[in-house]
DNA sequence: GTGAATGCAAAACCTTTGCAACTGG
DNA sequence: CCAGTTGCAAAGGTTTTGCATTCAC
């Protein structure tokens, strides 16, 4: 088993970012390189099914189940955050910084936009004294400088 | 018909506030009028099944399907927010003003958090020149004040 | 009266899981 | 060698849908 019950995030060596650290405990196979490999070749949020697709052109017996695994490994290991935007498939993303989501709503791409102040941003918040924040989520919708907001665009 | 291709927001009438503004092409049933009851009664962020419970007492033949359309029309509405927290099943949020969500990870509660501050949170962030936001979401997780973060509490 | 909304059950959808076979270290 | 991982198929939980009936306007 040891599906489900991951370690403690701080146990977790910091990433290596050439060899791939998944820590202690997991072990590197393929799926898990190619799966890591996908994310990192084309940074553009890809659903667990699309990145099954591009993962079955290198590992073609890969399942659904195990790219799900990895992507769970992977970001249980801290080296993939899983973003959720509304109720739509999650997307898996390789940037560790802090960043929010920006979607656009005309050409449904999804950028990532850092964060140059964060604290200006807990700031603007009005948080009741004694508050832990441990992870920060922002999405964003509308509509990004290269799609006109006047044209009603594909919208995808 | 007409479950689904919901009026452009621009088109509604305003909140009346007392009486339920659903807008022209809705009409005010007493399952909508219930679980918008529901929803300003107690402030909680419940989930639709949650509502569905709570809406049983006052209309009992309600089914879940109606609960899931009346607060889908509530949502098109402008009445009620959606708040999607990870993979976790959608709540609801009759909070209009500007907010982010803060989930605290021992009690499980869901908390509104007033942003008192919108342009220093946009500031914050390094939006590309030209990009327009129509829709922001903030989350977050972390413990609240009366969470003390060294008890390992519940966590529900 | 008439079209919109409801209730029911079944389907759709994304994601997780049980288990036997396999494999990385 | 052996626990961790995979692949498959089946189950899980949330949300949506088809359709006949009911109801708001």
């Amino acid at each position: 088993m040891a599906r489900k019950n991951f370690p403690d995030p701080t146990d977790l060596t910091p990433s290596g970012e050439g060899g791939l650290a998944l820590g202690p405990e997991f072990r590197l196979t393929k799926q898990r390189r190619e799966v890591f490999e996908v994310l990192t070749a084309q940074r553009d949020h890809p659903t667990a099914t699309e990145v099954f697709m591009r993962v079955k052109e290198k590992v073609p017996g890969i399942s659904l189940a195990t790219v799900y695994n990895c992507l769970e490994t992977l970001t249980h290991s801290g080296l993939v955050r899983q973003v959720n935007l509304d109720r739509s498939p999650s997307r898996y993303c390789p940037n560790l910084e802090d960043h929010a989501h920006f979607h656009c709503e005309s050409c449904g791409h999804i950028t990532d936009i850092a964060i140059h102040d964060p604290c200006a941003l807990q700031a603007a918040l009005a948080l009741p004294p004694g508050t832990h924040i441990h992870r920060t989520e922002i999405a964003l919708r509308g509509h990004c400088p290269t799609c006109t907001p006047s044209a009603k665009a594909p919208q995808n």
